[in-house]
RNA sequence: GGUGCGUUAGUUCAGCUGGUUAGAAUACGUGCCUGUCACGCACGGGGUCAGGGGUUCGAGUCCCCUACGCACCGCCA
């Protein structure tokens, strides 16, 4: 038996007992007559103390000993001299009777403690000691127990977790798919699922009409601190359901997980805001309602000043940010350059300053009246000592303009609490979205996403003033899950597809499988799918949901650990009936 | 495809308007130390300043290219 405890087991009254402990050497402290180790495994730190009267063979290999050292300590508990306080185990030590050193380490790179000192670089390269640190492993273990959760709520509802396949067939609408080779069907690919989608819906015309699956998702697009090209969704379909029907089982869920979790209340029922609305006030579809500086639109109250800016400009739109008055005039070059990043993409920013006696002063003095400007910034809920900032465009470029504005201002100010939770359904969303490049509709979901029953008739005629059955959980800024109610009437799909510009053979050569078996008895059915990664990352309280995945890959979709993506041999390629073209 | 920031000791970083032998902290090694827990003290080793090109009497420092890292825009039905 390698131990008979775990490094953050001992405590005060196991005084007097014999144990064995096995772990890593995290410090060692030589002081000449005795030595102190702490020992570490992933739960806890034991101090393990090596005395003066102690045998020579052990003051010889506590002598050897490095950091990362795989140590067995036989010895008795006892109570310290000086306790410390801030260690659990703190009040007792081991004085070892035996060392045995498993296995030696060489010198890691970084230092493993609770605050590493080594760069996100060099963590990722080692990933493998990173992962040994207390944070990683605090985020292995929320990963774990918000898994766990997820099935024990999904189950008792009646859920089945059944998995579908990963080696599937590319349809090239959406994100980029991953291909594999096929051996044995030579010049053919498979495609990683971008989700289960298809098969899910497969599942409830089978017959599963409560169905999920915690499931590996690939995507080949561009990676964020937010999205990874692998990534894990919570993956639920159920049948004989209207919207109402998932929001209320998914919005307990989520209900369940902030309390189980976090022992967090979040309100019953949750905000559910219009997509429109969600544009309008917080100018993007996934708000950020931790904190107010709502947008409103100024457009008619600044027209027929002779500021050309704003009359050439179809939308003016105003946030008022609290207690900005006293920023300086360098604060506020620092916000206008912010907005004209090309990432924001503004042209720039006009300020009114209400400051604390309520006076007004603005780069626009010179075309409004102090009442107009009053005026304007009580329109925009702004109270004295705000800082109303202005910007204009086409309605939604400059909205999403104001939208990064707030979050950056909200950001300044520390409104955006990782430990406070403003959860909300975003729902109406368009059906479609016009793409000037390609001048084409897109579906804003995917193809299979129904309309709102009233809007039908509007869908050749206008399609983009169709609404879909389409709602997204949204999360202090974060869109944590979406999904929606699906066709099951083919007449029905076969008009979107064509409004999408598929031809009939178009769309029969990609989901020709799914047509197909809807004419055998679809349910009416709908579901959403949650961003498992993105769910760990907002419990946990971090931006990155890096941290909470084990072996993540790097900004540009590398494994440094593994080292890959990597060439493969000739032999390989010729089994795969594969020639690779030399990049420019 | 694009924008910004970055790359100097094992590690995290400093290094100003270009100017002698590139520093600090920490880690590492050696020695001393009986209550440490960020142990302490002393000494020591450790550098292709990411790579390449250019400007200059002279480049870690200025310019260009490349590579790599991070964040973001596009993209992510």
């Amino acid at each position: 038996m390698y131990r008979t405890h775990t490094c953050g087991q001992l405590r005060a009254e196991d005084v007097n007992r014999t144990v064995t402990l096995a772990g890593w050497v995290q410090k060692v402290r030589n002081l000449g007559a005795m030595t102190f180790i702490d020992l570490r495994d992933r739960y806890g730190i034991t101090q393990i103390v090596v005395e003066e009267h102690s045998d020579e063979a052990t003051k010889a290999v506590a002598a050897e000993l490095g950091r990362e050292f795989v140590l067995q300590v036989t010895g008795k508990v006892i109570e310290r001299e000086s306790k410390n306080p801030k260690m659990p185990t703190g009040d007792i030590e081991v004085a070892a009777t035996s060392l045995r050193i498993l296995n030696r380490a060489i010198t890691p790179p970084f230092t493993i403690e609770e605050h590493s000192d080594g760069g996100d670089d060099l963590r990722m390269k080692y990933r493998y000691l990173d992962l040994r640190r207390p944070p990683l492993q605090r985020a292995m273990a929320l990963r774990h127990r918000m898994a766990h959760a997820v099935r024990t709520f999904l189950d008792k509802e009646g859920f089945l977790e059944i998995e579908t396949p990963y080696l599937i067939k590319s349809t090239p609408e959406g994100a980029r798919d991953f291909v594999v080779p096929s051996r044995m069907n030579p010049n053919q690919f498979y495609a990683l699922p971008q989700s289960p989608q298809t098969l899910k819906q497969l599942l409830m015309v089978a017959g599963y009409d409560r169905y999920f699956q915690i499931v590996r998702c690939f995507r080949d697009e561009d990676l964020r601190a937010d999205r990874q090209p692998e990534f894990t969704q919570i993956d639920c379909e159920m049948s004989f359901v209207e919207q109402d029907d998932v929001i209320d089982v998914f919005e307990r869920m989520m209900r369940y997980m902030f309390k189980e979790i976090l022992n967090v209340d979040i309100p019953e029922p949750l905000q559910r805001m219009p997509w429109i609305e969600a544009m309008e006030r917080f100018g993007c579809d996934k708000p950020d309602l931790r904190f107010g500086m709502e947008i409103h639109e100024i457009t008619p109250m600044v027209k027929g000043h002779g500021f050309s800016i704003f009359e050439d400009a179809e939308y003016v739109g105003a946030i008022a940010a609290e207690g900005c008055a006293t920023y300086t005039r360098k604060q506020i070059d620092e916000l206008t350059e912010f907005v004209k990043r090309p990432q924001v993409g503004a042209k720039g920013l006009v300020w009114i300053r209400l400051d604390a006696e309520g006076n007004v002063k603005s780069s626009i003095d010179k075309f409004y009246t102090p009442d107009e400007l009053k005026a304007i910034a009580a329109k925009c809920e702004a109270k004295a000592g705000d800082l109303v900032l202005v910007i204009c465009g086409p309605k939604f470029k400059a909205l999403g303009q104001l939208c990064a504005l707030r979050l950056e201002i909200g950001d300044r100010l520390g409104l955006r609490d990782h430990f406070k939770f403003a959860p909300l359904w975003v729902v109406d969303f368009p059906m479609f979205e016009w793409d000037d490049e390609t001048q084409r509709f897109y579906a804003m979901h995917h193809p299979f996403t129904s309309p709102k029953p009233e809007d039908i008739e509007f869908l050749e005629s206008d399609p983009g003033r169709v609404r879909a059955n389409a709602y997204d959980f949204v999360c202090n800024g974060t869109e944590v899950g979406g999904g929606s109610i699906r066709i099951h009437d083919p007449k029905l799909q076969a008009l979107i597809f064509k409004v999408l510009g598929f031809t009939p053979e178009k769309a029969e050569e990609q989901f020709g499988f799914l047509i197909n078996a809807f004419k055998y008895g679809a349910p009416p059915h709908g579901g959403l799918a949650f961003g498992f990664d993105r769910m760990c990352s907002l419990f946990g309280g971090a931006d990155s949901i890096r941290d909470y995945i084990a072996f993540p890959k790097n900004n540009a979709g590398r494994d440094v650990m593994l080292d890959a993506p990597s060439a493969i041999d000739k032999a390989q390629l010729d089994e795969l009936y594969l020639d690779l073209k030399p990049v420019e």
